[in-house]
DNA sequence: CTCCAGGCCATTT
DNA sequence: AAATGGCATGGA
C-alpha cells in the first residue's frame, strides 16, 4: 500500500474519457489492468492509495498516469486561450490526464474503436482480451485477462477473430498485428523522435485500418504526442455547432491533445 | 423500421 | 483533390 497526494487526477473521469477501455470502477476505486500487471487505486480527493508497493508505483504506475506533466500548467494556458468553451470542457475535465499506455494496446483498441461506440467497444476488447490473454493475478485470486502480447497473436486471421464482434475491423486489426512482428515494434522507436506529420504519415502507410483519427489517437495515447489531435464525430460536431464550421485556435496548440480530450469529455458528457 | 457510434477503403467524379 | 457508398455489429 502506497499513498500520495496528485492533482488534478479523477480516476472516474479518466475512466469515462474514451482513452482507456478497461478500467473497471467501484465506488471511488478502480482496478487496472496494465502492462501485464493488475494494481488497485482508490481517491479521497487528491489523496491516492496505490494498492501495491512504492517502488512498483514509481517504476510503473507513475509514469503510467502521467504524474510529471504539469496539468495546472496545461489548464492555466487553456485559461489564456480566451475560449469560453474551451474554459468550460476544462472545468468539466480537469481530472483527466493522458495516459502512458502501451503502444500496441493502443493500436489495437482504436483500430477496434472505429466507427464504434464507447460501451462496445469495451466490450469487444475485454472478450478479445478473454480469449487471448492471460490470467492476471492479484494476491492469489484472478484479477482478470492481461491485453494479449503480441507474440500470442503471430499470424492472426480474421476467422480467429469470429464471435467477438469486431465485425469488417478484422482484417484492420490482424494487419496491426502482422505490421507490429515484422518491423513495427522497432520502427515505433524510431517514431517516438519523429513530428507529428511523419508519425502520421508512417502509421496510416504501414497499417490498412488506420487512417487520420486513429493514428492520431495512436499518437495521442500511444506516443504521448500531446499535440496530436484526433478529430471524431464528437469534434466534428463541436466544431459545426459551436464553433459555426470553422476549428478553433486551440486544436493547433501544442496540448491541443489534451484540450480535445476535456473537450470530447465535455461535448458528450453534455448530450 | 432507421439512425448512430472516438472511420477507413475503394471507387468515382 | 474531393465526394460518395459500403462495410459489421448492436443498442436506442
Amino acid at each position: 500500500m502506497y499513498e500520495t497526494r496528485i492533482s488534478c487526477l479523477d480516476l472516474k473521469s479518466v475512466a469515462d474519457s474514451g482513452q482507456c477501455f478497461r478500467w473497471k470502477t467501484e465506488g471511488c476505486k478502480v482496478g487496472i489492468i496494465a502492462f501485464g500487471r493488475y494494481v488497485e487505486i482508490s481517491q479521497r480527493g487528491d489523496v491516492f492509495s496505490f494498492d501495491c508497493t512504492r517502488q512498483e508505483y514509481e517504476d510503473i504506475w507513475r509514469n503510467y498516469l502521467d504524474i510529471d506533466t504539469d496539468y495546472e500548467l496545461v489548464c492555466g494556458r487553456a485559461d489564456g486561450l480566451n475560449d469560453s468553451l474551451l474554459r468550460a470542457a476544462v472545468n468539466a475535465g480537469r481530472g483527466i490526464r493522458i495516459l502512458n499506455q502501451d503502444f500496441f494496446e493502443v493500436l489495437i483498441s482504436f483500430i477496434i474503436s472505429q466507427n464504434n461506440n464507447i460501451p462496445r467497444i469495451k466490450k469487444i476488447t475485454e472478450a478479445f482480451c478473454e480469449r487471448f490473454g492471460k490470467p492476471v493475478y492479484a494476491s492469489k485470486k484472478m484479477a482478470g485477462f492481461s491485453f494479449p502480447a503480441p507474440e500470442d497473436l503471430r499470424n492472426l486471421k480474421p476467422q480467429d477473430l469470429k464471435g467477438l464482434g469486431l465485425g469488417y475491423r478484422d482484417k484492420y486489426l490482424c494487419d496491426a498485428v502482422r505490421w507490429y512482428l515484422s518491423g513495427g515494434e522497432d520502427m515505433v522507436l524510431e517514431l517516438r523522435n519523429m513530428p507529428a506529420g511523419e508519425q502520421r504519415r508512417i502509421l496510416k502507410q504501414s497499417i490498412c485500418g488506420v487512417g487520420d483519427k486513429v493514428a492520431n489517437c495512436v499518437m495521442l495515447f500511444g506516443l504521448h504526442k500531446l499535440d496530436a489531435c484526433p478529430i471524431d464525430v464528437w469534434m466534428k460536431k463541436l466544431i459545426k455547432e459551436d464553433y459555426g464550421g470553422v476549428c478553433p485556435a486551440w486544436m493547433t496548440d501544442k496540448y491541443a491533445g489534451i484540450y480535445q480530450q476535456y473537450t470530447f469529455y465535455y461535448k458528450r458528457g453534455a448530450r
